[in-house]
Parts: C-alpha cells; sequence; structure tokens
DNA sequence: CTCATTTCTGTAAACGCTTACATTTTGCAT
DNA sequence: ATGCAAAATGTAAGCGTTTACAGAAATGAG
C-alpha cells in the first residue's frame, strides 16, 4: 500500500544501516544541533550539564568517533606527527622512537613512522609522503638534505626539530648531540693509551653528517696529537654486523696494521670484534675496538665494548616536547644540544708494545 | 588612488600568499576545472595530452599537493595503516615493524604506529586512537583483546591482521607462528638432554596470549615425558635483561635447583645467562638456558643462546600482503601459519650428573 | 560537409565537521 | 512580573576534494 498521497511520513532510519554515525546522527537523537554536539565535545564547560548528558548520551549509545577526514579538513591540524629514521632495525633509533612516541600519545598525538635506508632520495619521497599525510611537525636525523626539503617545509608552516646531531649555528631546531666532539672525546681516550696507528670503520660520510662529523672528529684529535694522516686508515661500509666484519678484515689486511679500529656504531664494532676474534686476534690484548651509542649490544658482548653513550630515550623524548611545543608556537623551538660521554670498557687495552 | 569607481579590476593574486595551494588555484592557473585537474591526478590516461600538460604544468609550478582532510573525506580512505604492538624496545617487534613499514610503503601506504607497554587497557586506548585517526587496516600482536574491540573494528569495516600468534581456528586474519608448538620442540630437545628440573622464567600469562601459549607448550611437553607438574618451576616477570636476572637468581634459589632455565624471550635468557655467570654457574656445564625469537643478542652474547628462531621480517612482511589484501577486497585474508624452528646453541648442554 | 558517436571537460552536489553570526533561553535585578 | 545582559543553542557557510551528470568538442562515416 502506498501512503505517500496521504502525507503520510514514511522516512525512517533504517536501523539495519551499518555505517558509522556522524555528528548529524547524534545531534538528532539528542535532539540539539550539530553545532551543539561539536561544542559539547570541544569545548569542556560550554553546555549545560542537561544538553551535554543528552549528548554524551546518543555518543555513548551510537558508538560515535568524530570523522578524522572532516575535522582535519576545517582545522588545518591533523594532531599527526611523522617520524622518518633510518631504520628500526637499529635499536638506537627504535629505542629514541619509542620514547618519542610515548611522549607524543601523552599529549594527545599519533605518530607516523617512515624509514629512509640511509638513502636520500628515499628520505626525501617519505618527508613528502608524511607531508602529503597532512602531518603538523616532522622529526628528521640529521641535518643533511636537499634544500628544497626545508623551503617546503616552511612553505606549508609544518613545525620541524632535528635530532641525533646538533649544530649550535643552525637556526633549526635539534635535540641532539655534538657528533664531532663525542667521537673526538673517545679517540683521545684511545691515543692516550699509546694508539698510533689507527683503523675506522664508518657509515658513508657523503651522504651521512652523523657520519662525517664523527670521522672529523677522528681526525682532529689525530692532528691535535701531532700524528701523520695516514695514521688513520678509513672504510666506509653500511651499518651491518658483517659489514663490520669485513671492514675490519680490510683494515688488518694492510701494513701497518692498526692496533686500534674505532667503530661508527656499535653494530659494526660487534662485527669487528668477532671477526678478530675469528683471525686469532684477542681484544684488547692484540686490538682494541671500539663502537659508538652504547646499546645494549655492547654490553652483552664479549668483551664489552668501549663506546660513547647516547642518551637516545632522553634525546627522543626531548626531541617530542620541542616538536610539540614548535607546533604549538608555529615557531622554531629552542634546541638542547644533550652531553654524550665515553664508557670504557674491556674492549679498549693500551697499544701491545711494537715488534 | 582609488580606483573603484573607473570598474577597474584591482584584484590579483596575491604573490606574498604563502598558504598551500588549493585544486581551485592549480585549476585557474591551467584554465580548466577543478574536475578535470582531479581527472588528471587520480586517473591516468583520461585527460587529453594538451590538458594533461597544461594541468601538469600548474601542479609543478604551484607546488600543489592534494589536501589529505578533504581527499579522506570524500574518499573514506585514508591509505594509511595502524601497528599497535607492545614496545619497539624489543629488537623483535622493531625488525617486524620495520619489514611491515617497507611492504606498506612499496604499496603507497603509510605507516601510524602505537606501543600498548604490554597493557591491555592502553592498547585499547591505542586502537582506538588509530581508528579515530582514520587508518584503513591495523597490525595488532596477538589474539587476546576486549570483544568489543573486534566488534568496533567490523563495525567500522576496518581491516586487520594478528602476527605473533596463530590459531588455526581463529576467523581472523593471522600471519604467525604456534607459540604452543614451538616452546614444546624447545622443551622436548632440553628434556631429551636429560634435564628434569626445570625453571621457566615468563611474561605475564594472564595479559599474553603468546607467553601463554609458551608456558603451555611447556607443560605439554613435562607431561609427554610423564614428569610430575612440580618438576616445572615458573616465575613471571617482565621482559628486561634486569628483570632476567632477578628471575634466575629466584629460581636458583629454591631446591631443588633447575638444571635448566627456559626463558620467554631472548631478552631475558640474555639476563638470567650474566646472572648465572655472576653466581658462579657454569653454562651450560653447570646450567643450561635457552631464548625465544633468535634476535641479534642470542648469537652475539658467550654462550651464544638456544633460541626458537622466529622470521620476524617474514612475518613483518607477509603479514602486510595479507592486510592489503583485505584492505582491496573489504573481506578477510587468508591466514598464514609460519614455521619456526629451534636453534641450539653452546648456552644448552646435557644436564650435570645428579650429585 | 553533416550528423551521430565517442571522448573530454565543466557544473555542482556531496562528504562530515567547525565556527561566525543570529537567535533563543536563562538568570538576575528591579 | 518585567526587562536586560549573559549564556546557551541554532543556522548556515565554508573547508578542499571527488564524482554523477550534463554539456561541449573531437572523431569518423556517409
Amino acid at each position: 500500500m502506498n501512503l505517500d498521497h496521504f502525507g503520510v511520513e514514511t522516512h525512517m532510519e533504517n536501523p539495519m544501516k551499518t555505517d558509522v554515525p556522524t555528528i548529524a546522527d547524534v545531534a538528532r537523537r539528542a535532539n540539539v544541533s550539530t553545532a551543539t554536539v561539536s561544542r559539547c565535545l570541544n569545548t569542556p564547560g560550554i553546555a549545560r550539564p542537561k544538553t551535554l548528558e543528552k549528548v554524551m548520551e546518543a555518543v555513548g549509545a551510537l558508538g560515535y568517533t568524530p570523522n578524522f577526514g572532516a575535522r582535519a579538513l576545517v582545522a588545518k591540524r591533523t594532531n599527526t606527527v611523522g617520524a622518518v629514521i633510518p631504520t628500526m632495525d637499529n635499536a638506537i633509533f627504535a629505542r629514541g622512537l619509542q620514547a618519542f612516541q610515548e611522549a607524543m600519545h601523552e599529549r594527545g598525538m599519533t605518530l607516523l613512522v617512515a624509514t629512509s635506508q640511509y638513502r636520500p632520495d628515499l628520505e626525501d619521497e617519505q618527508i613528502r609522503t608524511l607531508l602529503a599525510r597532512g602531518a603538523d611537525g616532522l622529526l628528521l636525523i640529521g641535518y643533511q638534505r636537499d634544500d628544497r626539503i626545508y623551503r617546503e617545509l616552511e612553505r606549508r608552516r609544518v613545525a620541524l626539530v632535528i635530532t641525533w646531531s646538533f649544530d649550535g649555528k643552525s637556526p633549526l631546531t635539534s635535540v641532539g648531540f655534538d657528533n664531532f666532539k663525542a667521537m673526538k672525546t673517545l679517540a683521545n681516550e684511545v691515543l692516550s693509551r699509546g694508539h698510533r696507528s689507527l683503523g675506522m670503520i664508518s657509515a658513508d660520510t657523503q651522504s651521512n653528517d652523523r657520519a662525517r662529523g664523527r670521522v672529523a672528529g677522528m681526525r682532529s684529535a689525530i692532528r691535535d696529537w701531532n700524528l701523520p694522516e695516514n695514521s688513520l686508515r678509513l672504510v666506509e661500509t653500511v651499518y651491518s654486523i658483517d659489514a663490520g666484519r669485513y671492514a675490519l678484515a680490510e683494515l688488518m689486511s694492510h701494513e701497518p696494521k692498526p692496533t686500534a679500529v674505532m667503530c661508527g656504531n656499535d653494530v659494526l664494532a660487534v662485527g669487528a670484534v668477532r671477526e678478530a676474534s675469528r683471525m686469532g686476534y684477542r681484544v684488547p690484548e692484540d686490538l682494541s675496538v671500539t663502537g659508538f651509542d652504547d646499546i645494549e649490544l655492547a654490553n652483552v658482548t664479549d668483551p664489552a665494548l668501549t663506546t660513547v653513550h647516547v642518551p637516545h630515550r632522553d634525546m627522543g623524548y626531548r626531541a617530542a616536547l620541542a616538536l610539540l611545543e614548535s607546533i604549538r608556537s608555529g615557531k622554531p623551538a629552542a634546541s638542547v644540544e644533550l652531553a654524550t660521554d665515553v664508557r670504557v670498557r674491556a674492549s679498549l687495552g693500551p697499544a701491545p708494545e711494537a715488534g
């Protein structure tokens, strides 16, 4: 029977409707306008208790959650921050990111994660992706990247914090440490033990400014000790245990053999120590090895690694605070230089007697 | 001079305008409609070459990127997936997530990350956050969580994949392994070496179904060998090296002392081994210790850890594929059970002679 | 060259929310 | 009771896309 010509209202809510409710559904059920619902949800203490109650009942009953896209569209904010790190495979980044995420979550922000595998082109792409996803702010590792990226960030008014590196002269917000200084301090520790023929296993210095800083710190220490340039032999490779092994083998295959090998990070150092043992060198009696980062691994290997302790959790946490501050204020936040310190452990010993 | 009453058009594009361009700006510059711009960008091969060129020129010149919120609003998709893992501090999750992220990125999806610190209430909250953030799909660890969450996921039509656990009977999509079976296999390996008094250091079994599965596997093996229930002493704790140390000390403080201690993961095992050494027990001569996961740590410690190898990267990668498939089809994808295998290394030896 | 197709392009209506502005209600002093 | 300011709520206009649908241009056959 068609009731239309009786003027009977045949419209009704479809009870089978499985779609998620909108603010209009809530408003209808609570007998208020959508504006009121929005206000109840966003501006505490603006609605009358009775109204608030009605609205909340409806929200609860319907299981309403604001639509993210709509909200982002009008608010021009997503409450989302992005982080582009080289890789989560390295514990140091994973831990820093963990702390960063915790801090962000405590403050109502959600984290987008992308990894660059240490490749500048990929980093570029990942940054653009996160921007396109509407990140309000970005955490990036190190300073080195195309200028166009910095310009784009500025144009879009996206907040930025740099970590794992600190440059007092840069206007960019950074929460990090001085790679040059850190490695130089460690190098001095090594040189003070009589080592005069050194090897270094580093990540690619061309694309990685942290690695570059560390190598520079090393060279600076060598100059300070008035040693010739060629007392340091440098091998560049990727960050992995196996890469550390090969690099060590390479270093030991040339004369004069180094008496100490300093590695760009702990992962390489672990590989170096193991290969040294395999080749019959005792660590540290025949050969000293050092790392960088002080991840768990450093303390667990035998011998324990002498390394530079980096406060990765603290760095992640404070980077989050700085980024939030920058998002809030719309301006760069104050930079923070974190201290690192050398942890001398069994893998570093005095230089063996010559001959 | 006011030109208005001359009818002179004084309107002009403000070259100082720092705001990001919209699709309307692109359309204006290319002399086409916004619809055409949208089509050029989204439907390849639909526009005439000449039109496409004009549009692309404008896009390039203006540096246009589609607004994420607007797009999500109308498309009802965000091309974003969420992952809620216990913590990135544990290398196994970090690595699985890394592989997951790589696979997602290759397919144009971006990753939201949240961590639950092994706390069900926090996991709950994090899941809701990611849903509110518009994730198209979710990666979760293990099956155990409030039923309301599963219902909510269904209602919102959010795809789901469970990892780190596999239950052939569950209708949920899972890419994981059988914790029960894996631990049982390892336990058999231990028991076959003559150990009859066992200790186990596990994560909290009440909130963690993977831990529960592993303990159950252990008990099942013990039953199969016709040993009494009390040949196993269980200590539950959190996952950390120090927790492993304390737990081991606890286990060794009761008679009969275990001759083998099996740990819920490698991190605990590392702690256990170190504490055992500190207490003067030789591993494996006096005490055998096993881990679970086979992270890098397991191979680097001395003695190397006997453990269960879990293909974490493969798991992450294939979980990504399954999740994408589920998002694409709107239905659960096929589950995948991954094989684990026992890696016998130096930390496991025969039971010491009695007395 | 014309007309019927086919192929492109434009118009305008959603999408679900927030918020300026208009309107109603409330509370309070008279 | 009455009037008025203050507080609460409603109305409706965007926000920047995508996409039916309609309309224009290009193509090809006769």
